[in-house]
DNA sequence: CTGAATCAGTTGCAGTTGCAATTAATTTGT
DNA sequence: ACAAATTAATTGCAACTGCAACTGATTCAG
């Protein structure tokens, strides 16, 4: 009895790596020609769609696509004011480079800085009414960037294609 | 005679702006919520996935994604090496960057310049067998990360339709 | 109530990027 | 054949990023 319960323990073990490794296998057999293709691609395309609009802005004598996203979720905000830390969660920056982007926007007298009176550690940013007129010029040529670039590539079943796909490689990566 | 000639070079003119606004209105128009929605999840999307896979690399002790693509691009080239320029239009870098980029990979021994015989002023990047072995590493990964977070959220009907959709963009961004 | 843990925001530092200027070699127009 | 223009790669500089350490305020556990 001793004998057996052992080898099926060993056995049990042995099934176990091979199961792992039949696992891992499939994984990488999953990982299809197409998928990496794809992958690749939306690499591509991404620096590519960055590059084009950046260059536009920086034409036109814009600040960077940055500035634009900190200026839109603001304006966007409740009383167009966010705590720095909800900023930078918006804007997927980490907290010390948001410090610094809001430090050059305040410079720039585009947003300022204002305490937060229920937490004397906190502060929010707001934006100006420079700001705002920022925002407007700069939408201007972002704007006309993301439809000649992207939006005209795509039509109406497409675009709601791609939203669901986004949505699920997006929502998921939270784990 | 001349006034009528005056008002229609001034109705002229009207109709030009009124046109240009039209155009305008309509680009603004074209470019639906949908699209901007499309857009705003793709940058997202990107990031998240970026970050994720970069974290996962660094935790493994493994260098960051720009390596992995001189790696991986140098790997399929004919006898395992390339032109800096080639390789910088490659992987989507300017000749600065890649320049100092090579510089730290060959540091690091994994790839190193040689001279280019036909050409004084030009070096080629070659992969080294150390090289090789870095960008298997890297892969188990990165590969994995590719799957984990964007492959397998994707059949192969989706993953072909992408692939369709990102072509579009990236062949047209050229122009 | 108080000391430890957490959190908001900032700062220092090392590393990376973009841009413009530089060096050296090759190609082109006459 | 040679000066001018172009190309390959590099370098200097300023700006930007990520990470870890720091300051000060708030929360939580006992």
């Amino acid at each position: 009895m001793i004998a057996i319960a052992t080898i099926s323990s060993e056995l049990l073990h042995i099934v176990a790596i091979v199961i792992k490794s039949l696992l891992t296998k499939s994984m990488s057999i999953n990982l299809s020609k197409a998928h990496n293709l794809a992958w690749r691609k939306f690499l591509t395309a991404h620096v590519l769609l960055i590059e084009q609009i950046e260059q536009d802005l920086a034409q036109a004598d814009l600040p960077s696509l940055s500035w634009y996203d900190v200026l839109f979720v603001l304006s966007e905000a409740p009383e167009h004011k966010l705590r720095l830390h909800e900023l930078a969660q918006a804007v997927l920056l980490t907290r010390s480079n948001l410090t610094r982007l809001v430090d050059r926007l305040e410079v720039a007298g585009l947003i300022r800085r204002e305490q937060c009176s229920s937490d004397r550690r906190g502060a929010f940013a707001v934006i100006t009414d420079e700001g705002h007129k920022m925002l407007d010029r700069m939408w201007v040529v972002y704007g006309q960037g993301i439809e000649q670039y992207f939006a005209c590539h795509l039509n109406t079943t497409e675009v709601k294609f791609l939203i669901k796909i986004l949505n699920r490689i997006t929502s998921l990566t939270d784990n």
